[in-house]
DNA sequence: GCATTTCCGGTACAACGTACGGGAAAGAGG
DNA sequence: CCTCTTTCCCGTACGTTGTACCGGAAATGC
């Protein structure tokens, strides 16, 4: 049947190491070298497998795509994006180099289609126009990505708060010395800030104006 | 008074060539080699005037910000943080890589700052404490960049194409395909998706949950 | 003139993605 | 069995990147 040299690794392979070293050393550490390594192969050998590193990283995007639970729609549309949304944000924490590769890419692989068409069965109760839907879920999806990047970024730099301290001191941004003094009572939860922004982008009926969106 | 040889260029002038390389041939044609040449320096000069390239590029961010025309508060809070979001997008256009970049960065310089003061100026009015406000800003931010980063990606890929008309057509994905064939009958407008953002993160009067944002 | 300080920039190195191509390992046909 | 064809393996090598190092150049203060 098949004919020549049978291959030594799979695909599937290639990529549960590339995000193995991402999720232990970051995205800067997935090098075709250092991959190759892991699965104990040269590095030219990868490309039997993958045209270039950056289809590497779109498989490694789809593969955990494949890891995050589905959703199916229960009528409640609030809800099920909420759902969505939290699986999506479980999934970046897990994979904390996910939204940094998210930003930088475009919708590619299965999952990422199956992830498109749950979000619009969830939808599909707002009677919103499809064009709209795929907007509020881009839209939705980058939400997520920018929170979680936010959570993961961890506290400021020591050169950050010399810089909002000096600028505090200055006396000229009386409102920024404010806000830092009067700190925040409660922590907003991702749920909460979630569900306003579901609310306020895709419901219809509390925000019918002259642009439904 | 000043001792040693006097410098032959500015931080000024570094920073501008490369955003003009940036602005002409994206974020990934900013490199040491090609500033250099551009203000006719060997590589290592620039050096003298930043320490390495990643604060360059924070440099070139913060450099921007400069650019961009001050809101000054007028009373109506949403209409002053769309105006903001406004100005934040016109930045991003004229400067395509700003997007990018800012996905990858933290507040730095003088001008963050200036921004987050005037973010928060505009939300006095909205009684929300400090470290909400703050949160508000940063996610608005993310949202323009988004959006930006979605307008300036273009049409799909013809391999996006394909890939969605292969889902389309297997008949596994009907609500993919019930929204592609809708399509949309007027695209969204920025504005409009900018206010139901700002009303439904910052305003405590219509969404007065247990959790206040 | 001399010492000191500062900036200039050529050279060099490590790490990256990957083009190239010869060698190795399998099935197919004789 | 041998040989041809196909496929994969991967060492070598090239161009590009950021930047460490350091000798030389240019200014001031004594």
């Amino acid at each position: 049947m098949t004919r020549g040299r049978p291959p030594a690794h799979t695909l599937e392979r290639v990529i549960e190491a590339a995000i193995a070293v991402a999720d232990a050393d970051g995205l800067a550490a997935v090098t075709m070298r250092r991959i190759a390594g892991e699965i104990g192969a040269g590095a030219m050998s990868l490309y039997t497998y993958v045209p270039d590193k950056d289809r590497l990283v779109d498989a490694m995007v789809d593969r955990v795509g494949a890891d995050v639970p589905a959703i199916t729609p229960t009528g409640d549309w609030q809800g099920d994006l909420l759902a969505i949304c939290r699986a999506q944000r479980a999934s970046m924490l897990a994979h904390p180099w996910l939204p940094g590769a998210l930003a930088a890419r475009r919708i590619t692989g299965r999952h990422m289609v199956a992830y498109l068409e749950q979000g619009l069965a969830a939808l599909a109760p707002t009677r919103l126009d499809g064009s709209t839907k795929l907007e509020v879920i881009a839209l939705l999806t980058g939400f997520v990505a920018n929170f979680v990047a936010n959570e993961l970024a961890g506290p400021p730099t020591e050169e950050q708060v010399a810089l909002i301290g000096e600028a505090v001191l200055s006396g000229d941004y009386p409102h920024l010395a404010a806000a830092l003094a009067e700190g925040g009572s409660r922590v907003p939860t991702f749920d909460a800030i979630a569900l306003r922004m579901i609310r306020g982008l895709a419901d219809p009926v509390l925000w019918p104006g002259p642009d439904i969106l």
